[in-house]
DNA sequence: CACAGTTCATTGCGCTCACAACAACTGTAG
DNA sequence: CTACAGTTGTTGTGAGCGCAATGAACTGTG
């Protein structure tokens, strides 16, 4: 129970995890490339246009992101050079500034998904049962759940 | 089947999963910091310890870790200069560098391994039940053999 | 109203990494 | 033996990110 070590099934269930992630990752990077998008700017396309107004405050993304404040700041100055996001002061309270979605960003946005969503399920869930994808959605929750819960 | 879009349960699982990795790596960064080591270099002292005569060719290794060249001889700049690893030229072949784990890195692994055992425990491991873990190590198998099988 | 504390975004700096170019070396074909 | 294609590792360069510091703007309390 409180073992120095993994089990033999945690070590294949955390290898597998870790090389999974590892090779994943700049598979479905790469896959975004011919739309000159990062995986980071993606993110950040989609959650401006599931946002009110398709804007976000930058504090605000930057936590949906789990990004910090330079990183976002940093992707930010990306995606308005590319005019797929423009930054728009809030009058409101002259602290903050909101990303905002551009025409030109959510024509980005709807041209790449098709290809990410493709990319999605054959890196991922290729090969994988339902019962597996929804087993998949209770671990993670829970796995979720307790980072949040324990911070530290 | 092949709709452009994931299903809900395949977007439960996808959200949950992205979000938890991204959580869960810079907590576990975190936890190896009072070692002062970083995941990576914890990654290179285990696969060193367990390489035969604890020494690994730099190609060999980059690829185990699945890193570039380029990465693994900074990496491993850092090593050697806080004496963990050494480098060693092969006699066989002169183009070829070991890494080979010193005695202060077998220590050092020693020293951390518990504590990091416990952290990937507590991070992931954590509430899920033995079924949990046996299909998640069925499931990033497959996703695995899945990402080898398709390098493009 | 004044002022201490907080929030928000940006910038300087350092770290890590990948890509491309490069240098050293091997071994095989002719 | 020579030529040459393939390998192994390192270095130059540039991108991305976090931390800490900064400055601007807001909030609340007396």
């Amino acid at each position: 129970m409180s073992s120095p070590w993994l089990s033999t099934s945690e070590m294949r269930a955390w290898r597998n995890f870790i090389e999974s992630v590892n090779t994943m990752t700049p598979a479905m990077e790469n896959d975004l490339v011919r739309y000159g998008l990062t995986m980071g700017d993606y993110e950040v396309l989609v959650r401006l246009s599931e946002a009110d107004a398709q804007r976000m405050r930058m504090c605000d993304l930057a936590t949906a992101l789990q990004l910090s404040p330079s990183g976002l700041t940093r992707r930010l100055d990306g995606l308005v050079s590319t005019g797929l996001v423009e930054r728009v002061a809030s009058p409101a309270d002259r602290r903050v500034m909101f990303a905002a979605l551009t025409e030109t960003g959510q024509a980005k946005l709807a041209e790449a998904a098709p290809d990410h969503v493709a990319s999605v399920r054959n890196r991922f869930f290729k090969g994988l049962t339902r019962d597996q994808v929804r087993a998949l959605g209770d671990i993670f929750e829970t796995v979720r759940a307790n980072l949040t819960r324990c911070p530290e």
